[in-house]
DNA sequence: CTGACTTTGTGCATCGGTTCACAAAAGGAC
DNA sequence: GTCCTTTTGTGAACCGATGCACAAAGTCAG
């Protein structure tokens, strides 16, 4: 017996293409509210701000969901990534860190809006403890453990300072969490099996700084005949 | 006359070297604060969670700024790293949108530590505009142009909603800003040359969310033997 | 000055991801 | 039923990034 499946999917979806379905996602719903019932990989691909072609094979890794001369079906296809992606579910997140940052993501729409659902606000300030912020009552740290276990809490926010971070990722790990979005800007170190994602807002800034210097720098005179280094290095 | 120069640089360093260089840069930082003078590639890898083949190649796109049998002077690559992205220079930023983002970026100490410096804060809201927040006024959207104009921004971030985004996008890059951080949850079409990094809270959680539903497949059952799809497909 | 030791810088094989280009499949006209 | 048009799904070439493994270059002891 032969189980051809239908090419692809039975497993392991690229990471690259991973990244990419919520984009889809968010497209695909946007053509939705506005009724339309199909849509070719080429309009979907413009509206997503990707190649078409990198769009079909990415699609392709879960299945076979297009027709050949009309398209994909909208609501089908919405269907399929979205269970692809786990978000026919309903994940419990908690945010530990609820200063200016924490506050935000806790308002943040976004998150509510597709399978996600805040169960807990966690900060260790008692200044802040007992706040109550987006509908949600601020807990004290020292609940983290008995939070997760009795919400079924899978994935935690890290909003914290970055000397707190550490600490706090030990114990939600400890707890049996293995899903992290780290805001904080220190390197975790988890065991293995636990996935860390980490939004650095400084790194982003600092990325940008370099391209948009690599601009300038074109304008004035050009990099070739800049200085290279303030002494010569080679003798 | 050959110009051997050092080996690399002279031209174009690989993306995703620079978007490490950032890391680097902090682990170095730390480690400068507690008086460390040289470090190897291998401690520093750690420290900033790479492999440190790929910290050598990394570095060796800037220049030869190791000592062979020693290691890396903390201070001297710390000068390097920041000259390279440009943060020996001053850049001016300015925040449009004041909601629970915006307030959290504004008052997000990473931005004003090296070489960035929140120069304005817009909002359409005339509830918002006139109050203070991390020591500046915020500003009518209105004065966006004068304001990049005046105080020299060459960095916009926007944390506007996204309906707001585009329009705004458009407004900043007719103001010859080309360097833009957005955090809005939409695809901005803009102009080639003009940068545009995407911070995007809700497709991280959506990644999290893929990769917790694999481990937590592979506990209840395996995903070989769940079923594929709710009806037959192929025949 | 020599020899043992350390650590960088990089050539090379490999890998994952992107893009092109086209055959295969579906729909519609007549 | 046949032909023509559209659009998918994918083979294959290409491109950039990763990591191994080692020669080159330096330090340090004696």
């Amino acid at each position: 017996m032969i189980r051809r499946m239908s090419q692809a999917r039975e497993r392991g979806i690229p990471e690259a293409t991973v990244a990419r379905l919520p984009l889809y996602l968010r497209a695909l719903n946007g053509m939705a509210e506005r009724g339309l019932a199909t849509v070719s990989s080429e309009d979907l691909a413009v509206a997503a701000g990707v190649n078409s072609a990198k769009l079909r094979k990415d699609l392709s890794h879960l299945g076979s969901y297009g027709t050949r001369g009309v398209g994909y079906d909208v609501e089908y296809l919405i269907y399929q990534i979205s269970r692809e992606l786990g978000l026919t579910q309903d994940w419990a997140i908690a945010i530990v860190g609820v200063g200016n940052l924490g506050r935000a993501l806790a308002n943040y729409g976004g998150f509510v809006s597709r399978g996600f659902r805040i169960a807990a606000l966690l900060d260790a300030d008692p200044e802040v403890v007992g706040d109550h912020i987006a509908g949600l009552n601020v807990e004290h740290i020292d609940e983290l453990e008995a939070v997760i276990r009795r919400r079924g809490v899978s994935i935690v926010v890290l909003a914290t300072p970055a000397v707190a971070a550490q600490q706090v990722a030990d114990r939600v790990v400890a707890a049996g969490v293995t899903s992290i979005l780290n805001f904080a800007p220190v390197v975790l170190s988890v065991p293995d099996g636990v996935d860390i994602r980490k939004v650095d807002l400084s790194i982003e800034l600092q990325i940008l700084a370099f391209h948009e210097q690599r601009k300038t720098d074109r304008m004035t005179g050009g990099p070739a005949m800049a200085e290279e280094w303030p002494e010569a290095v080679d003798l």
